[in-house]
DNA sequence: TTAATTCCAACCAAATCACTCGGGATTCTT
DNA sequence: AAGAATCCCGAGTGATTTGGTTGGAATTAA
């Protein structure tokens, strides 16, 4: 069970993003660069995130990619729902795909744990935590690094 | 994320042999046909569970698979590592994965609370918690239903 | 006007998924 | 010893998903 590279992309993205929040549009090649992702697929990605609402863009000359937001009011889970989909382990928990055995299915009591663990997770965190903690975990980096 | 069915499989099934445990070995075909999975894709299952250590076998007539252990001692983890390997939610987690921007990645710190959250629920529920809480839950339908 | 950018749709190779198929090996029962 | 019930194994397969690439059109600042 992994969580595809477009997701992971995604996130690293808004990421870049969220700590330039506020300093203007930055193009998609910028944030390609850094994060190391192919462009053009990172476009894609883009493109998603904005017909989500996560991030607005600039079109032309000096435009780019900024968020619509401010970190602290965008969660992890927002982003990777927007590309993955939402985070439902098994299809049998979503509205629609509900599975004939559910009312004697014990699997399916541990799927719901399963998916109240992980939305707990991705729906509390947000852009500007990460960030934050970065941050910090940098700083003391940086610090051991000069001893 | 979706889980494979595999292991949604693999789970329904090892659920089936532990709500049977003691009553001596289960033909294939049976767990087939109480929990509605193809004969021969579940014996591709069981192979890999019993390679793993969570159920054994008998050959020849009368012969059937158990499980190796008690339900008590069996973890929702152990069945799942065991189809689907370790459930970690992406590459650069796992041992061997490690990438090179993990050092200053915003969003591994993400990933691995995501990673413990899963782990904390699949590892620390077992077959027999299942088992027990599906009883109940036909218990109680049961009741309601003559009322 | 030109260069920088986003936007869009189509295409593609490789991998994975969810099985199926066919047959061999083992063991119980008679 | 024969036959039936089982597990064991490896190969094949069609559909879907993944992880992109390609090519170009539209928009805008300088």
């Amino acid at each position: 069970m992994r969580l595809s590279t477009k997701g992971q992309y995604g996130l690293r993205a808004a990421l870049d993003l969220a700590d330039r929040y506020g300093e203007g549009p930055v193009p998609l090649n910028t944030v390609a660069e850094r994060e190391e992702i192919s462009e053009h697929y990172l476009e894609q990605i883009m493109g998603q995130l904005r017909k989500a609402g996560v991030v607005t863009s600039i079109r032309g000359a000096q435009g780019g990619y900024q968020l619509s937001r401010s970190p602290e009011e965008i969660t992890a889970a927002e982003v990777i729902d927007a590309l993955d989909g939402p985070m439902v382990p098994v299809e049998c928990l979503s509205d629609d795909g509900g599975c004939k055995r559910s009312s004697f299915c014990a699997a399916q009591n541990l799927w719901k744990r399963l998916a109240d663990a992980m939305d707990s997770v991705l729906g509390s965190t947000t852009l500007a935590d990460l960030v934050e903690e970065n941050r910090q975990n940098r700083g003391n980096e940086d610090f051991m690094y000069f001893i």
